[in-house]
RNA sequence: GGCGCAUUCGUCUAGGGGUCUAGGAUACUGCCCUCUCAAGGCAGAGACACGGGUUCGAAUCCCGUAUGCGCUACCA
C-alpha cells in the first residue's frame, strides 16, 4: 500500500450510527449540547445517522416541558436528527416509556438463560442494609442474597404479593476490560459489579439494560456520551455479553466544567467569582448568542479545529472530525471566548441579517412590536452603528435605546456626559450653541456634510475633537458612550437633533448656575 | 472509604521521545489609530502538577504522590 493509499484509508470512516440520548428531566444544558453536537458532527462526518432517542424510564423525575426545550435547542445548534421523535425511522419508537414490552421480552430472555433473577427486597430493606454496612465500615452495596433463593422462597414471596424487581447476575470472579477509544482500555473487578437492577418494580428498565437493549435494537454503533458512564461500561459490556451481542464503539467525552473548573457545570445558575453563569441552552438564546459561535466555541472544547486558525464552518468541522482526536481531560466553558467568538460573527454578519436577527431581541428590550421594528426606517441606518460594537444581539437594544425615545425621556441627569473634554459646563453649553447653527445649516443633512462642517469649526476655534463633539453625544443620547455621532443625528434627523441640542444646553446652562 | 478517569499559559488548546529557548486563541497590560465606545494594527507578560525511573535525550513512555472530577440508587 501506497503512503497516499494509507493516508486515505486512515481518513474513511465507516457510517456511523450514533446517537444522543438524554432524559427529559430538566433543560438543556450545554454539557448536553455538546456530547450531541460530537455525536452528530461524527454521524456526518462518516456519513452515518444521527438518532435522538429520549430516556424517559424514570417517571419520578419526568419534567413535562423539557422535551420540547430539548429539541428546541438542538434545532437551534442545527443538530437535525435523521430519527427520532417527530422524524420517526425504521427502528422506532424512540421514547423509551413506549418500550416497555420490549424490555421485558430482553429482560425474560436473560431470566430465562439465567443471567438474571428477581428480587424481592424493598426499597426500606435496602437502605438498611447499606446503613448497616457502613457502619461496619463495608463498601455499601447489594449482597446478592436473593440471586440463591429456592424455588420455595420465591413461591412463597410471590404468594404474599410482594414486588419484585430484577438483577443482572453479575460474574462472581475474574475482570472485565472495556475498551474506550480515546482512553484505552479500563479493567475493573467483575466482583465490583453487584447485581444490579435491571428492571424496576414499576415494569420499567433502568438505564443499564435500556442502553444496551436500544444501542443494540436500533444499531447504533458508537456510543459517544458523558464520562460520567465510564464506571458503568464493564456492565453494559456483560450484558451484551449475555445477549451475545456485539458491542458497540465506546467514547467517553470529558465533562464541562463550570467557570472554576472545579466541578461539573451546573445545570442550575451558579455563582462563582460573584458573576452567575449561563448553563442552559435557552439561557445563551436569551442572552443573544448566535448558535453559529456556539458551535464554533463547543466544537473547540474537547476536540480541536486547528492548532492556528480558530473560526471555521459547519462544513469544516464535518470534514476534519474524528472521534480519535478527542481530548480526554475536562475542561471549563471559555466564557470570555464565546463573547469574543459572537462578536467575531456578528461583524461578518449582512447587516439585512443582523437585523432581522435582532428584531426579536430589541422587540423585547425596547417594548416595540415586531412587526413595527420590521419597518421602522431607523433600523436599517442603526444596525451598521452598532454591528462592530456588539457582543450580545441582546445588548443592542441598550444601545439604540436614545433614537426610540422622545427627546424629553433623554436623561440628562448625568452631567458628565454633556461635558466637552477640558471643558466646563458653561463652555460646553456654547459649544452646543456653536453647533446648533452648523447643523441647521448642514446641507445636505449627511453625516459627511454634518463633520466637515463641525471639524472646520473645531479647527477654527482652536478645540480638540474630543472637546467639540462630546457635548453633542451627551446632548443626543444622555450617554458617556453611544454609536458614531453624525451617523446618530442623522437617524434622527435634522429636527429632532435640534431638539435635543437645545435641551442639552439647556441643562448645561442650569448645571452652570448651580456649580457658580 | 472502594473503584475509575484526568492533569501544558488565568481559560480553551497545539504538541505523542530530539525540530520546544513549548505554537495558536482568548483574557490581561502597554503603544498606535481615533468624536466616546468598539473594531483594527503592533508589542509584552504568562504553562509542561510534583517525585522517581526508562533513554544518549522526556512536555511526550513507565511507576508513585498530590490535586480535581466521576461512579459507588428500583436517577440517568
Amino acid at each position: 500500500m501506497s503512503d497516499l493509499e494509507g493516508t486515505m484509508m486512515s481518513e474513511l470512516h465507516a457510517p456511523a450510527r450514533t446517537r444522543f440520548a438524554p432524559s427529559p428531566t430538566g433543560y438543556l444544558h450545554l454539557g448536553g449540547l455538546r456530547t450531541a453536537l460530537f455525536a452528530w458532527l461524527w454521524a456526518r462526518h462518516t456519513n452515518g445517522q444521527f438518532i435522538l432517542r429520549i430516556e424517559d424510564t424514570d417517571q419520578n423525575r419526568y419534567q413535562e416541558d423539557s422535551l420540547d426545550d430539548l429539541m428546541r435547542g438542538l434545532r437551534w445548534l442545527g443538530l437535525e436528527w435523521d430519527e427520532g421523535p417527530e422524524a420517526g425511522g425504521p427502528v422506532g419508537p424512540y421514547i423509551q416509556s413506549r418500550r416497555r414490552e420490549i424490555y421485558q421480552r430482553y429482560v425474560q430472555q436473560l431470566i430465562d438463560d439465567g443471567y438474571a433473577y428477581r428480587s424481592y427486597m424493598s426499597a426500606e430493606e435496602l437502605d438498611a442494609l447499606r446503613e448497616e454496612q457502613r457502619a461496619r465500615g463495608d463498601a455499601p452495596g447489594y449482597d446478592r442474597r436473593d440471586r440463591y433463593l429456592t424455588p420455595e422462597q420465591i413461591a412463597a414471596y410471590e404468594a404474599e404479593g410482594r414486588p419484585s424487581v430484577v438483577r443482572f447476575s453479575a460474574p462472581l470472579e475474574g475482570k472485565t476490560t472495556v475498551h474506550d477509544l480515546i482512553r484505552g482500555d479500563i479493567t475493573v473487578e467483575n466482583e465490583s459489579v453487584r447485581d444490579p437492577v435491571i428492571l424496576k418494580s414499576d415494569g420499567l428498565p433502568t438505564y443499564h439494560l435500556a442502553v444496551v437493549v436500544d444501542d443494540h435494537l436500533m444499531g447504533v454503533t458508537d456510543v459517544l456520551r458523558g464520562e460520567e458512564w465510564i464506571s458503568s461500561t464493564p456492565l453494559h459490556q456483560m450484558l451484551y455479553a449475555a445477549f451475545d451481542w456485539d458491542a458497540p464503539r465506546f467514547i467517553h467525552l470529558p465533562v464541562i466544567l463550570d467557570p472554576s473548573g472545579q466541578g461539573k457545570m451546573s445545570k442550575r445558575k451558579k455563582v462563582v467569582d460573584g458573576h452567575e453563569y449561563l448553563a442552559q441552552v435557552h439561557e445563551f438564546i436569551d442572552a443573544g448568542y448566535l448558535p453559529e459561535a456556539v458551535f464554533n466555541l463547543l466544537t473547540n472544547v474537547g476536540w480541536n479545529f486547528d492548532a492556528e486558525r480558530e473560526i471555521f464552518t459547519r462544513e469544516e468541522a464535518i470534514e476534519r472530525f474524528d472521534v480519535a482526536d478527542i481530548n480526554p481531560s475536562p475542561g471549563a466553558l471559555p466564557y470570555a471566548k464565546l463573547e469574543w467568538l459572537n462578536g467575531v460573527y456578528i461583524r461578518d454578519m449582512a447587516p439585512a441579517e443582523l437585523q432581522a436577527r435582532l428584531i426579536p431581541y430589541l422587540s423585547r428590550g425596547l417594548d416595540i412590536a415586531e412587526s413595527d421594528l420590521a419597518q421602522d426606517p431607523r433600523l436599517p441606518l442603526l444596525v451598521p452603528l452598532i454591528q462592530e460594537r456588539l457582543k450580545t444581539l441582546a445588548e443592542a437594544a441598550e444601545k439604540v435605546e436614545w433614537a426610540f425615545q422622545s427627546a424629553d425621556e433623554i436623561d440628562y441627569s448625568n452631567t458628565k456626559a454633556l461635558l466637552g473634554k477640558k471643558l466646563d459646563a458653561a463652555q460646553s453649553a456654547d459649544v452646543l450653541a456653536t453647533g446648533y447653527d452648523l447643523i441647521e445649516n448642514a446641507e445636505p443633512f449627511t453625516a459627511d456634510v454634518l463633520e466637515q462642517a463641525f471639524r472646520a469649526k473645531t479647527d477654527e476655534l482652536g478645540l480638540k475633537a474630543g472637546s467639540f463633539f462630546s457635548p453633542f453625544r451627551g446632548a443626543l443620547t444622555g450617554k458617556m458612550v453611544a454609536p458614531p455621532l453624525f451617523d446618530s443625528m442623522v437617524v434622527l434627523g435634522r429636527d429632532e437633533t435640534l431638539i435635543r441640542v437645545r435641551n442639552g444646553e439647556a441643562a448645561l446652562r442650569k448645571a452652570a448656575l448651580e456649580t457658580t
